[in-house]
DNA sequence: TTTTTTTACGAAAACGTTATCGCATTATTA
DNA sequence: TAATAATGCGATAACGTTTTCGTAAAAAAA
């Protein structure tokens, strides 16, 4: 199987390689009947221009990288899909990479991206990445940076975001609106700027409906799994009765507190209301299903490449460039956790 | 900014381009001190070759292509991991793209990938693809190829899989070894491989105890689904009270079955033992805890990389290639929906 | 017919790297 | 001292493509 280039090709039909190449890229300058016959024996040698020497040429990968924080993630997946199908339909490729929440992971991937000269990098913030400079470098390098989901305000560039703040007040106004008096929170360590947004979210909402804040029912877990939300569970039960209602910082954490709950034979929703956070896959099939909030990140990835395709198009025509912030819009999903009090 | 290359860093020390190249490489005809100055530079002007061009000349790329079915999926995305960071360990990077279950678009897909020359391509077939002319394509353009885990035996190449009829007949032998007389299965539509030969194993582990197989308690479903797992549970609540397990094709199945039973009242797994099949994050969220077969997702990924790896290697040193097909242990989870009868 | 315009193609440089040779210069041996 | 060997570097071609520019030949206009 010999590599069929623009010089065999050339040489066989007796032309230059310019005016193959040319031929096959419907330059105005070669005639008709030449390049009928170039792509005739381009289509039966099944010719394939080569990538390397294009990109080398052209000076573009239509490569993209993408930087994931965890993949084996109901979010994270979609956003992965919602990245590599826009990115495909648009002629680009997506190489991923997982930074397993780590600088120092991010940091090395960052350069193995630049290294491959990607046309662009996708971001999402490892958790303990408080410094920006390896993310500065991707713009000195003159390479598009977009970031996603867990995002910097101090860095200047295009990004994709939910409102957490609007979302958690959401969720909490549900719990509200359907007639929840003791509302409690669940929540991370302090560090992601999407668990202060969240909590700060929830505080809103119960201001807004004149519920008094009390930080002894906010209770904070470092490990957002199923088995700290059981022993949320327990805490409630044992020193919170009263509570009626629930809003977890995610739905893993929510599982857990649902699950808890009844073991302690407390009855959802009629006695404590719950909704959760994300939209993951799992809430549809607990008992009773889970009310949550949907994290759309299909589209969160759709937009992000978007946004660093219109940023890339941007530097080639020398346009100059005003970073956006997009906000995805989240939903209140209303399942069998959350019920009205009647 | 400027881009810094070889040319640039041969002008500013009036070297050439090949002397500055071979000392990057440490070639032993250049001087030690001519070595020591060109690399100074090049770090203090963070010298980054240029990929293309080497990969031009190299004739290899460094990165490989991966489809997968469908990546929001417990399973897969842990596949994409271990391929992921096996590659990055041994200096690849890993296109990803899905095929969405559909020969169609894995065609397309696969010339994608050939005609950014990726070095090799990793590939689960999707369940509608029948026919192989476009795998073989592949082979034919020189590229490596290694089918996991749906793969065809009629392709001839390196290719990683679990022993679907192991795994069943030790799920099935599990509820057996626990004291379950009457062993329902519930298996999906015929045409995946895999639905066929854990249904062997399931027909083979009941032979090998003496239990009689009985068709009427062999359960088909389309859809694979949490809520075709209830409506199967309905079934068995009202037409076979007597069954004493249920091995199901998929955890989400066995998890819609382990819901429908408890709301008919069946206590699990004092009633009726279930087991599933993956070890997906949900077993373990699951009242109670879902016994299942875990099906490594993660080690998968890491040795077909390997194969590719090795073949790829193989290839260039112009050894001769004996196809392998690597069979990644799976293991029987015990969980809370399975319990000796006492 | 001659001049001008149009048409159709090719030469050549460029993208940045690598590896094979060959050739000076210096060091070693006779 | 002369012949030989080792050392250190550079010229060059190659990987395959794209695009600018130049120039023949053909067509149109004079």
């Amino acid at each position: 199987m010999p590599k069929v280039t623009l010089k065999k090709i050339a040489e066989t039909l007796g032309l230059s390689t310019a005016t193959v190449s040319k031929a096959l890229k419907d330059y105005d300058d070669i005639s008709p009947k030449t390049k009928l016959k170039v792509k005739e024996l381009a289509n039966s040698l099944n010719y394939k221009p080569n990538s390397f020497a294009q990109s080398l040429r052209n000076q573009e990968s239509k490569i993209i990288g993408l930087i994931i924080p965890e993949i084996v993630h109901h979010f994270f997946a979609n956003i992965i899909l919602g990245v590599i199908k826009t990115a495909e339909k648009n002629g680009y490729l997506v190489i991923t990479l997982q930074s397993d929440e780590s600088y120092k992971i991010e940091k090395k991937q960052i350069e193995l991206l630049l290294y491959r000269n990607v046309d662009g990098i996708l971001i999402s913030l490892a958790d303990n990445t408080v410094n920006y400079k390896h993310i500065n470098e991707i713009r000195q390098s003159g390479v598009p940076v977009v970031l996603y989901d867990k995002i910097s305000k101090s860095i200047d560039c295009h990004r994709v975001v939910i409102d957490d703040q609007k979302a958690a007040f959401n969720a909490t106004k549900h719990l509200i609106d359907i007639g929840c008096k003791k509302i409690a929170h669940v929540r991370g360590a302090l560090k992601p700027q999407t668990t202060i947004d969240r909590f700060i979210g929830y505080k809103n909402a119960l201001k807004a409906h004149n519920i008094p804040f009390d930080n002894s029912i906010v209770f904070e877990t470092d490990h957002l799994t199923f088995e700290d939300g059981r022993l949320i569970a327990d805490e409630i039960a044992l020193k919170h009765r009263d509570i009626d209602g629930v809003f977890a910082f995610t739905d893993l954490l929510a599982t857990g507190i649902l699950v808890g709950l009844k073991e302690h034979g407390f009855k959802i929703p009629e006695d404590i209301s719950i909704i959760g956070f994300s939209n993951w896959f799992l809430t549809t099939i607990t008992t009773p299903t889970l009310s949550t909030v949907d994290q759309p990140g299909f589209i969160m990835g759709e937009e992000a490449f978007r946004l660093l395709l219109e940023e890339i198009n941007d530097i080639k025509k020398g346009n100059k460039i005003k970073y956006k912030t997009i906000e995805i819009p989240t939903e209140v999903i209303v399942r069998n956790s959350t019920k009205k009090v009647s």
